[in-house]
DNA sequence: ACCTGAACACCGTTCAAGT
DNA sequence: ACCTGAACACCGTTCAAGT
């Protein structure tokens, strides 16, 4: 019983359960140890859940950007950002609900800003270039984990746009409008 | 005590203490009521946030189409759109947990598709730039409230990016990408 | 038809008490 | 130092009982 391993757990019973599914209690049953032990190691469960997202926001962060000129750096970089928020399905909303989205955007956010700024553009529009990218990509995340896990939608929201697809689609002419290219 | 006054008063109760607010209890109480009597007119709590969810649906579907050529309608229908988010300020969490967002955007994803059509794109296309459009109107929305009640954040995302004035930027860039101009 | 009250199973949390 | 158990205030929900 350490805090590292409470956190451990809690993330194991966040994606197999879900928001919901993190309780105290049943964290404490995983854990094999009273609920209440847990306060002792980590506090309540505000901070419990500050520490869940410390540990989201370092795998997040690592976003892999590849290629050498800034257009495709810019590409990969979104693509690699997209890949790590679609991983654990529950991301968005817990991230979300503790008010940290544009934190866990930080990393991707600098190298957007320099490889937007290497492609030509000045400091700050570098800046607002990344951030539509940043706004791109959340945006598609969000409706694409929706569309997945709607209740009994009527009708899917266009006849069979497969998201990554859709993604590449954007991403293209987003990136090569800002870059003026 | 009728079905929609229950619904009416759960949004007031959502505006003004937020999602954890909005108890069956203090419902009740607001109401002047017993909890258990709300059971009788719309079922339990999941039912409950069904209804309120087809309120917000009907509200934010309400989108203001304005100018003549096919690209300043497409940029009103964003803005519109981006307004009714922005109006509620738990608004996206609420759709979110319902599993209802892409549902909200139906009628901007029409009104979208059918303007990038009279631009001069072909049906699929134009249904991909509609799409994008609302991937970045999302994405802005939900960094910009994120950013808002950000906790104590260390430092703001970019030195001091005004959210309408970035939300404007992109859009434009998009649009013209997206319509070739 | 409409509402209340008691009751139940579940939360998070505190705190005295154990080792 | 680390954990347990009982206890408390809060949830959503059911259901018999009232009018």
């Amino acid at each position: 019983m350490t805090r590292d391993r409470v956190v451990e757990v809690a993330l194991e019973l966040l994606d197999s359960e879900g928001p919901a599914g993190l309780t105290m209690r049943a964290l404490g049953a995983k854990l094999g140890v009273a609920p209440t032990a847990i306060y002792w190691h980590v506090g309540d469960k505000a901070a419990l859940l500050e520490a869940v997202v410390d540990h989201i926001t370092a795998d997040v962060g690592e976003v892999h950007v590849g290629g050498v000129e800034p257009l495709e750096r810019i590409c990969s970089t979104a693509r690699s950002l997209r890949h790590n928020l679609l991983e654990r399905p529950y991301l968005v909303a817990v991230v979300h609900h503790q008010g940290r989205t544009a934190e866990i955007f930080r990393p991707a956010r600098l190298v957007l800003a320099r490889e937007f700024a290497a492609s030509g553009l000045e400091e700050r529009d570098a800046a607002l270039a990344g951030e539509a990218v940043l706004h791109h990509v959340i945006g598609s995340v969000l409706i694409e984990q929706q569309v997945a896990r709607a209740p009994e939608q009527r009708q899917p929201p266009e006849p069979s746009i497969e998201p990554g697809e859709l993604f590449e689609f954007t991403l293209d002419a987003l990136v090569r409008a800002l870059t003026g290219c």
